[in-house]
DNA sequence: GTCTATATGTAGATAGAC
DNA sequence: GTCTATCTACATATAGAC
């Protein structure tokens, strides 16, 4: 593994968990295990190293599973396969959500949210939507609205972590008992909603 | 207005605004058109100050909507209450989900959660819903998933407003139909999933 | 109570030896 | 490329006059 490698992997976790203004430059080369000063060497300024790993970072969030989604026939198992695999991107980066939405919605990080990769989402997820409506197969909701619904619901308890494991009474192992049957409740509201 | 309760609606705002980390307490003190010290002789600490502001804030999470809520005889129109009521809350605080939840996840925060007023949340909301299911009133889907999506509905559009407002290319007029619009869409879905 | 001036700590960034 | 030492800026917080 490389310095510059070293210490984008830290750089990456730190940002994750506490954001652009929380994370230290002195902490990411702590994790890094190299000096504080190499950070500039290799990448000129925080700012410039946290646009790095985010503009990284962000490709993920509307995840490259075109080929998976293509597969299914019915726009029913298609969202239903975009739940599962969403999932378990969310799993992998807990955090991600979290890093996403406080980054764009910062003063003066307007850019941020245009590189966001919406056309898988606009053209595939929606499109594909309208065409099923107009054939009576799903139910005529509104294809904007119901993308943000299941965008919302998937996303929710990585955001909410901390209350909702409040609600469990700090109990962790009901919490992930809840994750894992997250998948398969969502896809039944998935079909009772879009179910003719 | 009291000088305190200048001070104390600046820093609402620029909490809920740029989050703990982002605030100065310059920047508060310009927006309360003070001087900097009076923060310090009337709160003594920009922890203190957070502390006070968030603890009045976290009880809306969970609004005490109890009484419009109990007027209702179903379930359904209960979580269509709660759905319009919460919309008027958040177009209120729009940074409120974002405040809340960036502050809750940061290390150290970890008794920020346990101030949550989940007591309306678990007692009221939960509990009714396992009465009507055990009644046949309303399908068989878990509680607390339940409740979880319907809050992760209400306020995605809230956190993820920047990368909405990028999908309909930056059209503010279209992102305000979609929020108008999207009370009676989510009260359709819940309608959708509960009515067996 | 309210201000100005200042103390104190720490962040990001750089200089320069090796 | 990598380090130590240091610069500069700015943040929170306080002292002390009025």
């Amino acid at each position: 593994m490389t310095t510059e490698e070293k210490i984008f992997l830290a750089a990456e976790n730190e940002f994750m968990e506490k954001g652009f203004d929380g994370t230290r430059m002195q902490a990411i080369a702590d994790r890094a295990g190299i000096n504080k000063a190499m950070l500039h060497y290799y990448f000129r300024s925080k700012d410039a190293l946290f646009e790095k790993i985010f503009q990284e970072k962000i490709k993920l969030i509307f995840p490259k599973i075109g080929e998976d989604v293509k597969k299914k026939k019915s726009f029913i198992e298609k969202v239903e396969v975009f739940i599962e695999t969403y999932y378990q991107l969310l799993s992998q980066y807990p955090f991600l959500p979290l890093f996403v939405i406080t980054t764009m919605n910062k003063k003066g990080n307007e850019h941020f949210a245009k590189n966001l990769p919406v056309d898988f989402f606009r053209d595939f997820f929606i499109a594909s939507m309208f065409e099923e409506i107009s054939q009576g197969k799903i139910k005529a909701v509104n294809p904007l609205q119901f993308a943000f619904s299941v965008l919302g619901m998937s996303v929710f308890p990585f955001l909410a972590r901390p209350a909702i494991l409040h609600v469990v009474n700090g109990n962790q192992e009901i919490f992930e008992e809840l994750m894992k049957g997250r998948v398969e409740e969502l896809k039944k509201y998935v079909r009772y909603i879009l179910t003719p």
